[in-house]
DNA sequence: GCGGCGGACTGATCTAGATCAGGACAAAGG
DNA sequence: CCTTTGTCCTGATCTAGATCAGTCCGCCGC
């Protein structure tokens, strides 16, 4: 980065925030002002259907946006809610406007950041379309391990994982009941070990195979940056 | 708009395109500099799988972007597939660069669709994980034709629709056989007709109760635009 | 005028995963 | 200490939707 574009950077209000778990920062229909960047712990976004059903889009790790597309579209689609308790930093619409207006390339930045959320959702779509329940567990374990690691908070040998059974069904579209029989499965098969909030990694290469796991999307580094 | 913004904007190289149904115009993998604007006719993104199955993540219809992930991250995570013979006009990567940088609220306009788009595809991802074939039909339909009608091509009464079961199947996640089946049902229920081409809506009201469909993701005017 | 083909449509059968109905265990709280 | 709560885990049964195996019809090319 340049120093002008640090330098913007430097100047944006950097109010630091702690939500704990369980308790929703954003709901959906909420028209919200600030988006946050998340600097510890775990959050998930989710949309809730009129029968009381969830359905997890995403899970947010350190390092990611919260609810930057509620503040592009003014209102927010879906809710969020802490999964760990966290600590985040706002990020007001009004100076990432301001940002934007001074440096292109900074919004450019975030456009990427947009794009990539967006390959996510879509591969996640495509999960739960055409994958079966092992599949997709697969797929999706190996897509926070991916993530984890480019953040430091993992690696091909495994990582730690807050979340429970019933959060991991919420996401990938099965009953807590499937998951629990398909992590034992995939146990079994001897690809990875879900236990006490660690995920171990038994043999990653076959894992990727089986899940069919294509990385590209997760680490591009925007073009348009370099 | 302003005059410097529509300047900008005729300053633009709009090449025109066409081309035939069914020969893909960009292949998932492939880096491509170019994204387009449809003109006309209809297209669908998709992905494939290593088994042959295929997802289709959204179709699109004219007004909307072609491609426009695919430049921001460089590849392509997915294909797409002139549904009709289509016309389309090419936008730059170079110039869309360009006109971000002199006019920030261009990139602003362009930032929403995005962000519209990945609305889209987050509802699309609940619809496949927690609605039943029939009501993940009635919403597609619903959500097909509130986006006809943004761009003058449908009604509340119903729209021309050039695609086949198959690529319905495809997209919400059924096999043909399937969508035939649940098209019969809605059709008795007295909700809506799928024949030669053409989707009339008996019941628009009771469709939207059934399949709990919440429009606001569609049409919202940025904000930040007004 | 007739084969070939793509799309709509249908009945019979099969299966992945849901749902139901619990038990085991650990932590939290009185 | 006992009770409650949350999470993991399990077997038995049920069902939405897939799959298989076609028919029918309209259109195109020869």
């Amino acid at each position: 980065m340049t120093d002008a574009e640090l330098r913007v950077l430097d100047s944006l209000d950097k109010r630091r925030r702690t939500f704990v778990a369980g308790r929703d920062l954003v709901h959906q229909g909420q028209s919200n002002q600030a988006a946050y960047i998340l600097m510890s712990g775990w959050a998930c976004s989710y949309k809730l259907l009129a029968d009381g059903q969830r359905q997890i889009v995403d899970f947010q790790i350190p390092g990611d946006f919260l609810g930057l597309r509620s503040v592009v579209l003014h209102i927010s689609d879906h809710s969020i809610e802490p999964v760990t308790d966290i600590e985040v930093t706002e990020v007001h619409v009004s100076d990432l406007m301001e940002a934007f207006a001074q440096t292109p390339r900074l919004a450019t930045a975030v456009f990427w950041a947009v794009s990539r959320d967006e390959a996510m959702v879509v591969e996640h779509l495509v999960g739960i379309g055409r994958r079966d329940a092992a599949e997709r567990m697969a797929h999706f374990l190996l897509e926070l391990c991916a993530r984890l690691s480019l953040v430091g908070l993992g690696s091909k040998a495994g990582f730690a994982c807050p979340l429970t059974q019933y959060l991991i069904a919420d996401a990938v579209g099965l009953s807590s009941v499937h998951v629990n029989r398909v992590l034992r499965h995939l146990r079994e098969q001897g690809f990875l070990t879900f236990r006490n909030g660690f995920v171990t990694i038994h043999d990653y290469d076959g894992l990727v195979r089986f899940a069919d796991f294509e990385i590209s999307y997760l680490d591009q580094i925007g073009p348009l940056l370099r």
